[in-house]
DNA sequence: TTAGGAATAACTCGATGCTG
DNA sequence: CAGCATCGAGTTATTCCTAA
C-alpha cells in the first residue's frame, strides 16, 4: 500500500469537549491505542497538549508504517510465535525502543526518510525544541501502553514483579529518549569541576578580557544605520518587538557588567529606581524591596540581605539606554517594574526567561567566537550565568580601586562591600582581594623572570653558565 | 568554626498561548 | 494547524549569609 501517510488527524467533540484521535486511513476509524491514551489521559488537558501529544503519535505510528509495513496497533496485537498474546504488546515495546533513531531520523527530514542517512551537511528541518517534544510525548505515550500492559490484567506477574518490570520499561524508554535528545545533544554542558573529553578545564567563574569583549559585541544592538550579525536576538514571534528585546538585554548585560547586580536585584528595579543623584548632576540607581508593588510573578525575586540596599551612581550613557527603553521600548504595563518581557500583556521578567538570555548569548558566543568556548580550541567558557558578570564587575572594580584610585587594601575592601551588597562580615571582598594579589603577584613574577631571562642572555656571549645551584 | 537556611544555578519536563 | 516561544514547576548542587 502507499505506506505514505496512513494516518492522519482529526478533530471532533466528545461530550461537548473538542478533542483529536488519530484516524487510521485503511478503516477510517480512530486508531485504538491512541483513542485510549487520549480517553484515560488526555481529557482532562488543554485541546493544545493534547493535539500536541497525537501528532507526536501520529507521526510515531505512519514511521511504524513506513518502517514495518503494519501498524504499531498491529503489531501489539499480533500473537507471537509460540501462540501467546500475553507478551506480544511488551515485546512491540521492546521494538519501539530501538526505532527512536530510525523516528529521530523520519521527523528530523519532514517525515520523508526512513533510513539513517550519514550525511554530515543533514540539516534538520525543525528545531530541536520540537524533535525533543516529539519525543516527549512519544515516550509519554509508551509509557501509558507499557503500565496497561503489564497490569494483572494482561500478566500474570505479581504486585511487586508489576512494579519492577514497569520501572524497567520507564528506565530503558527514558534512557532511550535522553540519548537521541536533540538539546541534549546540542549544548553538552559541563560544570567547571567536571572533566571534558579527558582534559579538566580550569578558571575562574569570572571573565577574561577577551571574553568580555565578544559579549560586548554581541549584545550591542543593531540600529537602524548598521545591523549586529552577532546579536543572538535577531528573530522573534513579533517582528515588531525585536529591537524591544536587543535594547533591553543589552540594557540588563550593561547593569549587569558595570555596577555587579545579583540576578534577583536586576529583575527587582522599577521605573522609579532611577533617582536623581542627591549631591549634584547624575543619576542614581536605588536597589531595594518592592513591597506594595503587588508583584505578580509566580516567584517574585528577593533581595538577599539588608545590606543588599544600596544606592549606584550611574553612568550618563547607561542612564540614556535606560530613558530609551523605558520610554519607547517597555510599553505601558500596570506594574512598575522595569524589565518586561515580550508577550502583550508585558508582565515583569520572570527569574527563567532572564536566565533564558544568557543561554542565548552563550549560544551566540558558542557560533561566534569558538576559540572561547570550546575546549577543543582551547577554550574555557563552558558555561555562561548572571553571576559571572557579577564576579568580573567585582574582580574589576577590586582593581580599579587600588591602582586607578590608589586604595589601599582595607580601603577598597570596605568600597567593594558597599559597592556590592556584600554584609560587613563578609568574606566575599577578602576573596577578591586575594585574588588580586593572587594576579598581580603573578604578573610581578612573569616580570622577574623574563628580567632575568634578558640577564641571562646578556650575561650569555661572556661565559657559559654551569648547572642550576 | 561550623551547621543550617535562603538564594542561585543547572537541568529537565510538561503545558499552553501565539503567529505565520 | 504546525511549530515555536515562553512560563511553571520539580530536583539537586552550589554559593553566600547568619547564628550558634
Amino acid at each position: 500500500m502507499s505506506a505514505k501517510e496512513r494516518f492522519r488527524l482529526k478533530r471532533f467533540s466528545y461530550h461537548g469537549q473538542l478533542s483529536v484521535v488519530v484516524i487510521d486511513d485503511v478503516t477510517d476509524l480512530p486508531a485504538l491505542l491512541p483513542l485510549l491514551y487520549m480517553q484515560s489521559w488526555g481529557l482532562s488537558k488543554a485541546i493544545n497538549t493534547v493535539q500536541q501529544h497525537m501528532v507526536s503519535i501520529c507521526q510515531w505510528y505512519n514511521y511504524w508504517q513506513c518502517k514495518h509495513h503494519r501498524s504499531f496497533d498491529e503489531m501489539l496485537f499480533e500473537t507471537d510465535q509460540h501462540g501467546f498474546r500475553t507478551l506480544a504488546p511488551l515485546n512491540a515495546l521492546d521494538a519501539a525502543m530501538v526505532d527512536y533513531t530510525g523516528f529521530c531520523v523520519y521527523i528530523d527530514s519532514g517525515q520523508k526518510s526512513i533510513d539513517a542517512n550519514d550525511d554530515p551537511g543533514f540539516k534538520p528541518v525543525i528545531a530541536n525544541a520540537t524533535h525533543d517534544v516529539r519525543l516527549g510525548c512519544l515516550t509519554q505515550f509508551l509509557l501509558f501502553l507499557a503500565r496497561r500492559y503489564v497490569s494483572g490484567r494482561y500478566t500474570q506477574l505479581t504486585s511487586k514483579e508489576q512494579r519492577t518490570t514497569f520501572d524497567s520499561y520507564r528506565f530503558r524508554l527514558q534512557a532511550a529518549r535522553r540519548d537521541v535528545c536533540g538539546r541534549l545533544n546540542i549544548r553538552k554542558r559541563t560544570t567547571f569541576s567536571q572533566v571534558s573529553q579527558g582534559h579538566l578545564v580550569v578558571r575562574e567563574r569570572s571573565l577574561t578580557p577577551a571574553e568580555t569583549q565578544a559579549i560586548t559585541v554581541c549584545a550591542r544592538p543593531s540600529t537602524s544605520k548598521q545591523t549586529n550579525p552577532l546579536n543572538p536576538w535577531q528573530r522573534h514571534v513579533d517582528q515588531s518587538q525585536v529591537a524591544a528585546v536587543q535594547i533591553r538585554n543589552h540594557l540588563m548585560i550593561r547593569i549587569l557588567f558595570n555596577y555587579g547586580l545579583r540576578l534577583g536585584e536586576l529583575l527587582l528595579l522599577q521605573t522609579k529606581s532611577l533617582v536623581p543623584y542627591a549631591s549634584g548632576a547624575g543619576n542614581a540607581l536605588a536597589i531595594t524591596t518592592s513591597e506594595g508593588s503587588g508583584d505578580p510573578r509566580q516567584a517574585p525575586p528577593k533581595l538577599k540581605n539588608a545590606w543588599s540596599e544600596r544606592l549606584i551612581e550611574l553612568a550618563p550613557e547607561d542612564v540614556k539606554l535606560w530613558e530609551l527603553y523605558v520610554d519607547h521600548l517597555r510599553g505601558n504595563p500596570p506594574h512598575p517594574f522595569l524589565l518586561v518581557n515580550t508577550r502583550k500583556n508585558h508582565a515583569p521578567l520572570s527569574m527563567r526567561a532572564a536566565q533564558n538570555v544568557f543561554d542565548a548569548l552563550y549560544a551566540a558566543l558558542d557560533q561566534h567566537f569558538p576559540a572561547l568556548c570550546c575546549v577543543n580550541l582551547g577554550g574555557t567558557l563552558t558555561t555562561l550565568n548572571a553571576h559571572m558578570l557579577r564576579f568580573t564587575w567585582a574582580t574589576d572594580t577590586f582593581e580599579a580601586l587600588v591602582e586607578r584610585d590608589g586604595c589601599d587594601f582595607e580601603a577598597a575592601k570596605d568600597r567593594l562591600r558597599q559597592l556590592g551588597g556584600w554584609s560587613d562580615t563578609s568574606p566575599m571582598p577578602q576573596k577578591y582581594a586575594s585574588r588580586y594579589i593572587a594576579k598581580s603577584a603573578n604578573a610581578a613574577n612573569v616580570r622577574r623572570i623574563s628580567a632575568q631571562r634578558r640577564l641571562h642572555k646578556q650575561s650569555k656571549p661572556k661565559q657559559q653558565e654551569g648547572g642550576q645551584p
